[in-house]
DNA sequence: AAGATACATATTGTATACAAAAAACACAAA
DNA sequence: TTTGTGTTTTTTGTATACAATATGTATCTT
């Protein structure tokens, strides 16, 4: 585990929101790998923090599927299989399928301007190599997607399955010979909406979801 | 809130876990209402535990979309209007077609078996007006579905999404006029897993999931 | 050397204590 | 009556203490 595991504490969070999203974030970014233990008395130290909002975000974290604890044995980073990501990306294309489907309906002209932009600057994005801008730029985009669903529910899923699958994401936005088909796919989708033809969206959502899942299969076999 | 909450000690599980699930029942059957503040202590001295199970149970609880707490306020049990049962709904659809469809390839011989079993014991059970029975024996025709799909993440959600429900499908069974719809949803669904006819299976699929979102939609307009 | 056993240590599970904030209350003034 | 203010009580947030269990280690026996 990276020894500068550092609590933000600007806002007025119960310690254990500020814990949560600090491991959250951790163990997205890699920083405390699959498998490895999570141990209270450990953590709590290096956050300065005392072993109780440690225990209540690893509830947190185990219920995000992050983390699985055992009892008497405590807490480790949930591992991710080849299975797992499959069956999350099986799931996620049914659902970005469904969210496509619902947003064309209901996308509002504000929403699809700010669509029009995201796209835009993804594209900027790609042109600078920076990951984790393009990482963000690409969120934006399938966010105002999943916004315009007006389903807090589906939303809240949906982000979920792409948290469980961030480490591949970045992984998958670093090979720059995935650009183009990432750009023509977003124009597809954003064409879609402009039309509100709801078959072009749903089909080219579910082209987009299934390259990327075609992307990390190859990527767990090499494995990344 | 019901003054006989008691916890069921049998297995060796972390009090958290008893605790989680103690509460858990109580508020799916309703004997816990919405809107009512979960207070720790005297959740602690109902069960006769301390406080920090019940904490840590509470922070499950909300991971699940059961509770939902205001920081320095507490937790309450998350309330949820027609528009949350629409979402959820919307949501259930399209994977309870998406299990229908997986599992409509991977069923095995064995499973179709114990799914005929099941829609026999359902039918049987529609007869001896015991609504818990009920209830039990078409879950189980689900979830012979779900496991019948291999995919753990996906049988995950629909389990969540199906507890968020529980409270209005438990009214739903209540209403004997319902039994020869579902009977006869249920028996087309069976034909065509035998029939391994995918078509046959996500359509009769989506139909009866769609007269579940119509019935909880006037049963919460009559303000069941 | 291999295995068993006893002891020490580390770690989680649970309870409790203390701090801080929010809510409820009482009472005075307008 | 209403409003404002200070006080008390309740409740959550956090830290710590203690208990129980699992793990690691050293020693002894064969």
């Amino acid at each position: 585990m990276t020894d500068n595991l550092t609590l933000n504490m600007d806002a007025y969070l119960p310690l254990r929101d500020v814990v949560f999203n600090t491991l959250r974030e951790a163990i997205l970014k890699g920083e405390i790998k699959q498998g490895e233990r999570l141990m209270e008395l450990q953590l709590a130290a290096k956050l300065g923090v005392s072993r109780t909002p440690i225990r209540e975000a690893i509830r947190m974290l185990e219920q995000e599927g992050l983390a699985v604890t055992i009892p008497r044995r405590g807490a480790e980073v949930a591992k991710m299989t080849e299975k797992d990501m499959q069956d999350v990306l099986q799931v996620r294309e049914a659902l970005d399928e469904l969210a496509a489907s619902i947003a064309c309906e209901l996308i509002t002209a504000d929403e699809l301007m700010q669509l029009e932009q995201a796209a835009e600057d993804f594209e900027t994005a790609t042109n600078t190599k920076d990951i984790k801008r393009i990482a963000d730029t690409d969120m934006i985009f399938h966010d105002i997607i999943y916004q315009a669903t007006r389903n807090p529910k589906l939303v809240n899923i949906l982000n979920n399955l792409r948290e469980q699958m961030y480490r591949y994401r970045v992984e998958y936005l670093k090979d720059e010979k995935n650009y183009p088909v990432l750009l023509k796919e977003h124009r597809e989708i954003l064409q879609g909406f402009a039309e509100k033809n709801k078959e072009l969206v749903t089909d080219s959502m579910r082209k987009h979801v299934e390259n990327q899942a075609l992307a990390v299969k190859t990527m767990i076999q090499n494995q990344v």
